[in-house]
Formats: structure tokens, sequence, C-alpha cells
DNA sequence: CTAGAATTGTTGCCATGAGCAACCCAATCG
DNA sequence: CGATTGGGTTGCTCATGGCAACAATTCTAG
């Protein structure tokens, strides 16, 4: 018990506030990140019943950044190609998206909504963001605003290595 | 921070600076939110080889909130009973927490960290802080108060229902 | 032109982790 | 007492992701 560095939960007493506010950031971090994996199942849900979380990941990447290679896929949310690879099967399987050969390049396929996909999406999304709208409505824009900036800027930092997140609820 | 989609109710959302503030608040969540998972493997692993991220996240709330009883602590991390039961199985059988009857309630046990968790939870938190100090070193105290304020106001909205988290990366 | 990289995507196998349901055991209520 | 509730555990299953091995294709020497 001895604690020359306090930990988070450590209550440390009279730090200097950087060290304060880098726990109540941590701890923050963790609740959000907790919560939001107790709820993607919800959200996937409504995309297709037999939807799961990760899959919603891909449509809405795929979504926003228009045809894309699956490689290209994977990457980008910082996942191996295999994964993709049975996420996009499935989605195939549900008519949600569709695979095309490259004609410039045998091996590479077009990955891409298909309309049925398209619409699923708008659907969901749009709902998700009425609620995320009504509810974060009363706080001031410069407030939000502030927040994402501050949010990029932490996510910056972190661009490729290990995330000090404290898992703590 | 543009978002191609806009909700239903936008009616010129583009322009609206909230509409605009919300987009850039969800794309941040999902970013942070992803980084969070892709790495907490590597992570934990990194700090100790025999302490897997849930478990981790286990330790660090016996260790903020001192001897807990298991349905607690399932409900304090939002997750299950059985997974909880099982991870701190797995812990015990480190050595790490151990599990005392609850002299008032023969059904209850209470869980604390036993002097080795306790050590080696030191170490750990103690490692990972020190990757987070560096790297948030340079950012002003108040910013790092801010936004862990507004990411407990953030939190606070979503306690206990759907969180319209975005999953794009 | 052809043999050997390198790359794209798929599949096999495995580990982690979480949920559900069924189950014990203690406590409490009638 | 017996019945019911509540805390924890265990069995089963599934989702997910990683690594390794593979197939098919393209690229790069020589």
């Amino acid at each position: 018990m001895s604690n020359p560095i306090e930990g988070p939960g450590a209550s440390g007493g009279a730090e200097d506030p950087t060290e304060a506010a880098l726990t109540a950031v941590e701890h923050q971090i963790s609740v959000l990140w907790r919560r939001g994996r107790s709820v993607s199942h919800q959200l996937s849900r409504q995309v297709h019943p037999d939807m799961e979380p990760a899959a919603y990941g891909l449509l809405s990447v795929i979504r926003r950044q228009g045809p894309i290679r699956l490689t290209e896929l994977a990457s980008s949310i910082g996942v191996g190609k295999p994964s993709v690879s049975r996420q996009i099967a499935f989605l195939e399987s549900l008519g949600l998206v569709s695979k095309e050969a490259d004609p410039l390049d045998g091996r590479a396929q077009s990955i891409r909504l298909t309309p049925r996909g398209e619409e699923k999406m708008h659907q969901v999304q749009d709902a998700r963001r009425e609620v995320f709208r009504e509810r974060l409505a009363e706080w001031p824009p410069e407030e939000l605003q502030t927040l994402a900036t501050y949010m990029a800027k932490l996510n910056a930092i972190y661009e490729r290595d290990g995330f000090p997140k404290d898992e703590t609820a």
C-alpha cells in the first residue's frame, strides 16, 4: 500500500491539478467505453435482428467512404482481414452489401452498400441521431464543440499505439 | 467535421451549429471507442502477462471501491454475474483477490484485493498512468478538467438506456 | 517469358468474453 | 416447517478477433 504515485482510485488528496484532471479523464473514458459496449448490441439490432455490433461498424464505414476494398476496410477500423472477411460475408448474406470484382485487379473486390443496406443504415442512423440530438439539445453548442475538439485531441494523441484506458467503471 | 449524414428533423441542419457539434461529438465518440477496444488487449498484456483486460477492470473497481459483493461488482461495470463470477475465480486463482463470507449474509461474499493484488495493481496502474501522463503532459490542466467534466455530463445523459454511438471509424 | 515475391481475400483453429438458463445454498416470509 | 427470494456458480452457446495456412492474382526480376 505504499503509494509513491497514487493510483486512480487511491484518493491521492492534495495532488497537482493535472494529476487530478488526468484521473478524471481516465475515469470518464472508461465509463464511456463500457457504456458504449453494453449498448452497441441494441443499436445494430435495429438494422437487422441478426446483425451484430461489429457488422454495424463496417456498414457505417462503407456508407461513409463509399465502395472500398476489404483490406482497406480492415485497416480503417483497426481489425484483421479475417474478421472483416467474415463479417462482410455475413452482411452479404443479409443482402446489405455487395462485392464486385475490381476490373483492374482480379484479386481485389469492391464492397459497397446495396440499396437495401443504404436504406437500413439511413433509417437507423437517423433514428439514432434523433435520440442523440434530443438528449443533447440543451447543451450549449459551444460546449459541445469544445467537447468534440478535446476528444479529437485526445484521439489524435493515441493515434497508433496503446491507449491507457483504465477500464474502471 | 462535416458529416454528410443529416438528421430527419434537421431541416437545414448543416448550418445549425448544434447540429455540427453533435456530429463532431458523435464521430469522436466512435473513434475513441474503437481505439480503446483495439488496444485494450495489448495494453494490459503489456503491463502484465497474466492480467487479462477484463480482469484488470474488475481489479480496478475493487481497488477503488474496496470490498464489494459480486453482484454489485457486476452491475457496476454493466456485465452479467456469470462473467464476473468466472473472472473473480480466475483472479482468486492468481492470488490477487480473496473472497470472504459476509457475516451478515451467508449467501453474499465480500471480494477484496489481497496484498499481492494491491501490489500488482499498484504497479500496473502506475505504468499505465506513466504513459498516460507522458502523452497528455502538454495539455493544460484546465482543458483536461473541462474535458472530464463534459464527458461526465455526456455519460450522465446516457445513464441507463441506449447510447447512440455511431461506431464509425 | 517465367520463376519467385508480394498482395487480396478466404478458411481453419483457437482464445477471450459475455449472455441465458438451470442450478445450489442461504435467508426470509408466511 | 414450506415456499419464495436473492446471491453465486456452472453448462452451454455465440460473437468476435487473432494467427497461420492457403488460393488466386498481380508484380518484379532475370
